[in-house]
RNA sequence: UCCCCAGUAGCUCAGUUGGUCAGAGCAUCCGACUGUUAAUCGGAGGGUCGUAGGUUCAAGUCCUACCUGGGGAGCCA
């Protein structure tokens, strides 16, 4: 990862402007047309006087060269020279730039352009054609200008930096910049890609629920009052529930979000972020590591071949994502301790591998790297306790490459009743609030074994972008609730 | 909880050993310009220097405390 520069955040509001995006099914002309229906402006004019020309949302407007449309947008950028001048406008399917020329426009139309300011929501009325001269290659010669929602002129955004408090509290204007909007694509295609993987391979989507009982996690909880029970806490993990879920489903997977109330400041951090949770039975830990280079090498390569021109507009390298297919290099924890050594870390056989450790590690390879097996004591009551060695259990992180750090915790699950119960005694855990999950092992016990990964790690990494934060639409941190 | 850093105009910042130190760029407003691309050019307005004490003839600058935020550690995805 580059050296992150806490101060400066580049943002600009029209910078996609070399950009429109690639027709895809999200963006389809059918979808669209539809939304668009359902959008008409809160108090415009009246729209069938000025115009029976169809609106069109900008993405589109290549197929419309040559037609009069309407578009109805908002402004980013003014330019004025005299008698002509020019606004360019972002509906969110990509910007366009309209223009206006004094010589032909009716004189109400010249004088509500003056009236525009950044943020402003119109609706335009001209004809699409071709400009090399446009940013996009597309311009609307603009007939009629109706102003819909005004802007006040101290919208706070602009096309320069910002610092990261500043654009936070702003992330709901921040949002409608072009490297978010890339973003957000590359979020949705992840999402999508995770959906269809599974989908296409037989897991079932479990929703698991996000009120629970004091379980899973050993760090920091949420409390809220649950009418009589005392206190419900949000969901660290749907995994116990997911282990339920797979003896009575086979091949699961949940998506959702999850809640640690750790006061951890750093950028791999969220209180509040979405996991995917596969629970697989019959699989080992050997069938849960295939699974997992698989699956991430799908994502990666999906984004690659689909969001080529978000990836652009983030500048990602995206030589460095080619690189990620199966398999993954492999280290199990004994001979990764030995390698951190070599390199001068003091970390001891029996502590957990820091972050700088981790850092270490990732520094020889050029892909995700496993580490597996880890000693006993550093890991969760739930995995799985290691045959050939019982110091160890049967664990996989997954460490993705660029110093983005553990996207990946994955297990083989202990599915030994006896020491299950003994692993819930030493952890100190209240063993009562584990009843329903030790049935599991009652009742027909089963090898199985899942995984957790961290969804925002996961688009940050591929997006090349330094902080979580910046990755989901409204992050909750240690310090922000809002917007 | 611990370590480090920062708070000066709407935004991003400069401000030297304490002494024209209330500054710049951008944004905003006014004016000029018929192809602009973060347009350009001319002009204008805009700040209790995070808060409270203290040292001093004099504090944006030095000291103390506090507040707010950022980066990292731990914990984790």
């Amino acid at each position: 990862m580059p050296p992150f520069n806490p101060k400066k955040t580049p943002c600009t509001i029209d910078g996609s402007a070399r950009d429109a995006p690639p027709p895809s099914p999200q963006w389809s002309a059918q979808a669209i047309g539809i939304l668009g229906a359902a959008q008409a402006p809160r108090h415009s004019l009246d729209t069938s006087v000025m115009s029976s020309a169809p609106f069109v949302r900008i993405a589109e407007l290549p197929a419309h060269a040559g037609q009069t449309v309407v578009i109805r947008a908002w402004v980013t950028h003014l330019r004025s020279s005299g008698k002509i001048a020019f606004a360019v406008l972002r509906d969110g399917t990509g910007i366009c730039q309209s223009v206006f020329v004094k010589s032909q426009v009716p004189a109400e139309v010249w004088a509500r352009f003056a009236e525009l300011t950044t943020e402003t929501s119109v609706e335009i009325t001209g004809e699409a054609r071709a400009e090399p001269r446009a940013p996009g290659g597309v311009e609307v010669g603009v007939t009629d200008l109706t102003v819909i929602g005004p802007s006040p002129s101290d919208y706070p955004i602009q096309p320069k930096e910002h610092g990261i408090d500043f654009l936070l509290d702003n992330r709901h204007f921040w949002l409608r910049s072009a490297r978010q909007r890339a973003i957000a694509v590359i979020r949705n295609e992840v999402e999508q890609g995770i959906h269809d993987y599974f989908y296409e391979r037989g897991f079932l989507r479990v929703d698991t629920p996000i009120l629970t009982a004091a379980i899973g996690e050993r760090s920091g909880l949420f409390a809220t009052e649950y009418f009589e029970e005392g206190n419900a806490y949000l969901a660290q993990t749907g995994q116990l529930y997911g282990e339920a879920a797979a003896a009575a489903f086979g091949k699961i997977y949940t998506f959702g979000p999850t809640f640690r109330a750790e006061k951890s400041k750093t950028r791999r951090h969220l209180t509040e972020f979405w996991m995917i949770e596969p629970e697989v039975a019959w699989n080992d830990s050997n069938d849960n590591m295939r699974l997992q280079e698989d699956f991430v090498s799908y994502l990666v390569q999906r984004v690659l071949e689909r969001r080529t021109t978000e990836l652009a507009e983030l500048e990602r390298d995206v030589e460095k994502l080619r690189n990620i297919v199966p398999p993954f290099p492999r280290l199990n924890y004994t001979d990764a301790v030995a390698l951190v050594q070599r390199k001068g870390s003091d970390t001891k056989w029996g502590d957990d591998l820091g972050a700088e450790d981790e850092a270490l590690i990732v520094a020889d390879y050029d892909k995700p790297v496993f580490v597996f097996n880890y000693p006993k004591e550093a890991k969760a009551f739930y995995m799985k306790e290691n045959p050939d060695d019982p110091r160890t259990v049967l664990c996989d992180d997954l460490l993705a490459p660029e110093g983005y750090g553990e996207i990946i915790g994955g297990s083989q699950r202990e599915d030994d009743y006896d020491k299950l119960v003994a692993r819930l005694a030493e952890e100190g855990l209240q063993r009562d609030a584990y009843e329903w999950y030790l049935d599991l092992r009652r009742y027909g016990t089963f090898t199985h074994a899942g995984f957790g990964l961290g969804l925002e790690r996961t688009v940050a990494w591929i997006c090349g972008i330094q902080h979580v934060r910046e990755v989901i639409a409204f992050p909750r941190l240690m310090h922000r609730l809002t917007p």
